[in-house]
DNA sequence: GTTCATTTGTTAGAGCTTGTAACTATAGCG
DNA sequence: CGCTATAGTTACAAGCTCTAACAAATGAAC
């Protein structure tokens, strides 16, 4: 049996594992957050928590385990965000508004997560596994629908540009720079959310 | 004095100093190239080189410093790209494709170094140093110099934000998320530099 | 041409890291 | 109550960055 997936789910053992995962889980989030990921070390967490280094092995693989299930928590925690901005009752260009401000929210709230998410810390380039691209749907399927309801057709090149348009502004943002020119990065992100809106009513209905 | 910075730079050791600054900085990118930031080790590229380990801090007072010259050397290198392409006897409207096109085009022949420039390996938050944000200041003034034959007025935004958009696209691309989507990435850019071409003209003379 | 200081290299080692091996104690389960 | 799986321990290998102390070489001045 494999050591880190051993034990049923709902015995009393396992109650105490996933409880001990999820400790771990937090305090190498927080050193994510203070120091980036190279500052996340299976050790010092194993010192946090009160335990020898060797311990936490018991519990996670290795540490590019350990920062896999981190990513895969972030993925499934922005989509979360993401359709609870799009639940409200509102027009569709008002819920697209909505989504790209939870977006933005987002990634501006815990930059360490949303940088997880598309810097692979990752020595190989298996951010892209399975479990992780599907996970990465999950958001993208937020913004489709949303998108469905504002333009016609199926198309999914307008949904891939508006996310990608996002993600520049967001990332550039948290990487500080544009504070280092002095602009105002939610002005920024309002106006390319208004003129992405225009542009794709404009292209449904072409005078 | 300095022990890195030590010794004129005209004379024979000044001359022996700049070549195994730029050996070991040859060698840092193709350990880049191969396994990312993490992959980068002074100890590797001392062996590679036939030294021992401590012989190259003669040379870079530490591994950050060795880092941080190959941002500046990033930088310097993607300006010079961009002018290049931005230098041929073309229309505005043309010329603005030929720079995005080079933009993407030196992402992707070396998305390592891109990587370099947008995603800080280094452990402190220091990616923007004065000598870094003069360095990134040197693209910038390209895309706003093709711009302004482009549009009148010298609104800071919509270069910013087109640079944006390009970010967007080549850093989703070089992560890979467009591959896992079955999209033609270069299809995706053409369409936005189109588009933001039509939004620029558009916004020059509105009806 | 000889001397001298600077520079460049060396090895040793501290202190960190990830991860494995071997062993012990505990605690849940039958 | 006893057995076995689990969770913890320490010891250790192999790697990393970087400092300290020392030896050799070499450019430059006299």
């Amino acid at each position: 049996m494999d050591e880190t997936t051993s034990g049923p789910a709902g015995g009393i053992r396992g109650r105490f594992r996933a409880q001990v995962r999820d400790e771990v889980k937090r305090t190498a989030l927080r050193q994510l957050a203070e120091g980036g990921p190279q500052a996340l070390s299976v050790n010092a967490i194993a010192k946090e928590l009160g335990v020898s280094g060797p311990a936490l092995y018991r519990y996670f693989a290795n540490r590019d385990e350990l920062l896999t299930e981190l990513v895969r928590d972030a993925y499934h925690d922005l989509a979360a965000a993401l359709r609870a901005a799009a639940g409200g009752d509102l027009a569709p260009a008002d819920r697209l508004r909505a989504v790209g401000a939870a977006y933005r929210d987002w990634a501006l709230r815990q930059p360490h997560r949303y940088r997880l998410l598309y810097t692979a810390p990752l020595p190989g380039y298996d951010t892209h596994a399975e479990q992780l691209v599907r996970a990465a749907q999950e958001s993208m399927d937020v913004v489709r629908d949303v998108l469905g309801d504002l333009v016609p057709g199926d198309d999914p090149l307008p949904g891939v540009m508006l996310w990608s348009r996002l993600h520049g502004l967001v990332d550039l943002e948290i990487e500080g720079n544009f504070a280092s020119m002095r602009l105002d990065p939610a002005l920024l992100f309002r106006r390319e959310l208004d003129a992405s809106l225009r542009e794709l009513t404009d292209a449904a209905r072409p005078a």
